[in-house]
DNA sequence: GAAATGTGTGTTTTT
DNA sequence: CACACATTTC
């Protein structure tokens, strides 16, 4: 037997090693999926299928990292070769291939959703457009939505006037400005191998083998992408799972799966049904919680472990309290010599997190958010990448927008203006532009100098690009910009925040300028600008011993020994949105069962009776979710005094001098648990400075902050 | 033109 | 309640 199928059972290993063309793998959760792909990706180049004519899509940037070094490590060999990545990842390294039959400058950049926003606000403006009537963010999604489903603006006549012109002014200006969206990376690549009959054969007689992960969340325009590359010859196989389908409100079509079988067929189906992951108490529940839903392609899971212990409801008194009792049962967890990285806390939406974090903050029990607001997400790294941008591209016009009068440099909307306008009238680029209008007489004094001194900044930027090292060039337009100078103006909280932020952006340039060929120098600053487009941020490293909080839609592909399920209430989970129709009902209840079927060992659900909505405590009501657990399966977990006696923990007496020393565990109101490092002053200008858990390092007067001595 | 207020607004999930 | 935006004031 091959030594890559020993660890298999019957059904993956028959996945594995099927000579079936095309291959639909209805994969249930925990039963095995991830495995099966790696074992199959491993088992190919064993049967000499070269790594070079394999194509794998995964979901995230994650995914795709972890199955190749998965398979690295079985291998023992080196997939440089390998096509595997995201969509986005692989339509983008097609375009940036061909740019030429593409269509695109060979300098194109990415535009993200944030930029694209700011783009279509900007159109908005200048074509006096009523936002009121056609909301900027619907536009936004309207664009995408129709890329998505492989529309162009010739197909979208039956649209309003006001949002053609819109988005033909929007189009437009990204051709001029050499940016493309996420969705138009995926549709220029579709169309790239539409046009080029020659390329696509190439690519068809390259790609023999094709795997496609999370099937279930891919879009129609994907799909078409997928049937395209495929071709005639092509062997097929794609894994997904119906009941995991969480992300139609983003294009992602379950009719794929069916649509395969047509397509594709004949099809050989095969379902991985045995969980490998969950105690029978969380399967059965979780089985039960689906079975809820009528469009499904069926499917029956079934545990081989442990019946386990059963699920633990608590209803709190207030999101306060909820959260107050999620942080308490890790306490009691971690006390029992347990690792916090086993413990996660899922929650339907970001805003929900805020409470979770304080709760475990004032107990010092480590966390990560996953996910969240991205690093490369931050507006104080986007400005940095905006000056890095136009090295590249000179004509990308939202990023010279973006930074125009970023640090403040005396140049206005006025200026811009008149910048704007020449740019019009003369078919250039702002850049080009301003140029221009410094040879012109329109300008004050002011303005000129002052749009002079930009001009020079960027042209200088320029030839930096071209002689300093990456790291050193970001390092550079950080500090010579005076953004850098701008932040340490703000002496808050948030604004030390942005500049460790850009700091960070040093250090993880130089990390990732080491994971280069130093020979291709002029390729760094490009690669480095695609990545933080495409992947937004680092993985958070899962090394640290931390409990993990994340959306629902982020544990999505994850497992933890125990999982909380956080604000099971009608209204949020299920939320408002989707109790308008019951399709989406079906969603949210998709997401429920993703969620808890993420646990393996121990799972809670937790809801409140009251939340804070628009700054008044409203009254709530337990999620149908909870009401469709079998009632042998959970036990309720419920404080006896109600209601809860109001807490007082925040109102501390100020501290004596005497008892602040060195190595003296303190706690404090906001930043939690921490270790006194040194005390400094006396008096009243006496100053402690306290290492914490969590929010780093601080220097406190002991006589206004809340400490307290532990 | 740029800080400093004040007013209004709206809140899902994200490659 | 918190944030983005508009208006006011310097």
């Amino acid at each position: 037997m091959s030594s890559v199928v020993c660890e298999l059972n019957p059904i993956q290993r028959h996945a594995v090693e099927t000579r079936a063309n095309n291959v639909l793998v209805l994969a249930g959760a925990g039963s095995g999926k991830t495995r099966v792909l790696v074992h199959r990706i491993a088992w190919l180049i064993e049967n000499n299928v070269s790594p070079a004519h394999i194509l794998a899509v995964t979901f995230t940037n994650k995914a795709a990292n972890e199955m190749r070094q998965r398979v690295e490590q079985m291998l023992g060999v080196d997939l440089k070769k390998i096509w595997l990545g995201t969509f986005h990842g692989l339509a983008h390294r097609f375009l940036r291939l061909h740019w030429r039959e593409a269509d695109l400058p060979q300098t194109f950049q990415i535009l993200d959703a944030d930029d694209q926003l700011r783009l279509l606000r900007r159109i908005y403006k200048t074509l006096a457009v009523n936002e009121e009537q056609y909301p900027v963010k619907s536009t936004q999604a309207l664009i995408n939505d129709s890329k998505e489903r492989c529309l162009r603006l010739s197909h979208l006549e039956h649209w309003d006037a006001p949002l053609i012109a819109v988005y033909r002014n929007y189009e437009d200006i990204c051709t001029q400005s050499g940016l493309v969206d996420f969705a138009e990376l995926l549709l220029r690549s579709y169309e790239l191998f539409q046009k080029h009959a020659a390329l696509l054969r190439r690519y068809h007689a390259q790609f023999a083998h094709i795997l496609i992960d999370e099937f279930q969340d891919t879009n129609v325009l994907q799909y078409q992408l997928i049937r395209l590359l495929a071709g005639e010859s092509a062997s097929l196989m794609i894994v997904g799972d119906d009941d995991q389908s969480i992300y139609s409100w983003r294009g992602a079509n379950v009719g794929n799966m069916k649509s395969f079988q047509r397509d594709f067929a004949p099809a050989q189906v095969i379902r991985l049904e045995q969980n490998y992951r969950s105690t029978a108490v969380i399967l059965q529940a979780a089985n039960a919680v689906i079975a809820h839903n009528a469009d499904r392609l069926g499917k029956k899971l079934w545990a081989n472990g442990a019946t386990g212990d059963p699920i633990v409801v608590y209803n709190a008194f207030n999101e306060f309290t909820e959260a107050r009792y999620i942080a308490d049962q890790i306490h009691k967890w971690r006390d029992q010599g347990k690792a916090l990285r086993d413990v996660a806390v899922f929650y339907r939406a970001n805003a929900q997190s805020r409470v979770i974090e304080e709760q475990l903050m004032q107990r010092g029990i480590a966390y990560c958010i996953y996910g969240g607001l991205r690093f490369f997400d931050r507006a104080e790294i986007r400005d940095v990448l905006a000056y890095l941008r136009l090295t590249v591209n000179a004509a990308d016009d939202v990023a010279f927008e973006r930074i125009f009068n970023v640090p403040t440099r005396g140049l206005g909307e006025a200026t811009l203006a008149l910048v704007r306008n020449y740019a019009t009238h003369h078919q250039v680029s702002l850049w080009i532009a301003a140029q221009a209008l410094l040879e012109q007489e329109q300008l004050t004094a002011r303005q000129k100098n002052a749009l002079a001194d930009f001009l020079r900044l960027l042209q200088g930027y320029r030839q930096a690009a071209v002689t300093m090292p990456l790291a050193q060039l970001i390092e550079h337009v950080i500090k010579s910009s005076g953004l850098d100078a701008s932040l340490r103006l703000d002496q808050s909280e948030a604004g030390q925040l942005r500049v460790e932020n850009l700091e960070e952006l040093i250090n993880a340039t130089h990390q990732f300028a080491s994971t280069l060929d130093p020979a291709e120098k002029d390729q760094q600053l490009k690669s480095f600008l695609d990545v933080a487009a495409l992947e937004g941020g680092e993985d958070k490293s899962t090394t640290d011993d931390r409990v993990q909080l994340m959306t629902l839609h982020a544990a999505k592909g994850l497992e933890f020994p125990v999982v909380f399920i956080c604000g099971m209430e009608e209204g949020l989970f299920p939320h408002a949105f989707a109790l308008k129709r019951d399709v989406n009902i079906e969603e949210e209840r998709r997401l429920c069962y993703v969620g808890m079927t993420r646990a393996m060992q121990q799972l809670y659900f937790t809801y409140a009776e009251n939340r804070r909505w628009r700054g008044a405590s409203v009254l709530r009501r337990p999620s149908r979710f909870v009401a469709e657990l079998p009632r042998e399966l959970f036990t309720c977990d419920t404080l006896l005094t109600a209601p809860e006696p109001v807490s007082f923990d925040h109102v501390v007496e100020p501290l004596a001098n005497a008892g602040l020393k060195k190595g003296q565990k303190v706690k404090h109101e906001d930043f939690g648990v921490g270790t006194v490092l040194g005390v400094e002053g006396e008096g009243e200008t006496l100053l402690v400075k306290v290492q914490f858990v969590y929010a780093g390092t601080k220097l406190l007067s002991p006589l206004y902050a809340p400490l307290e001595l532990m």
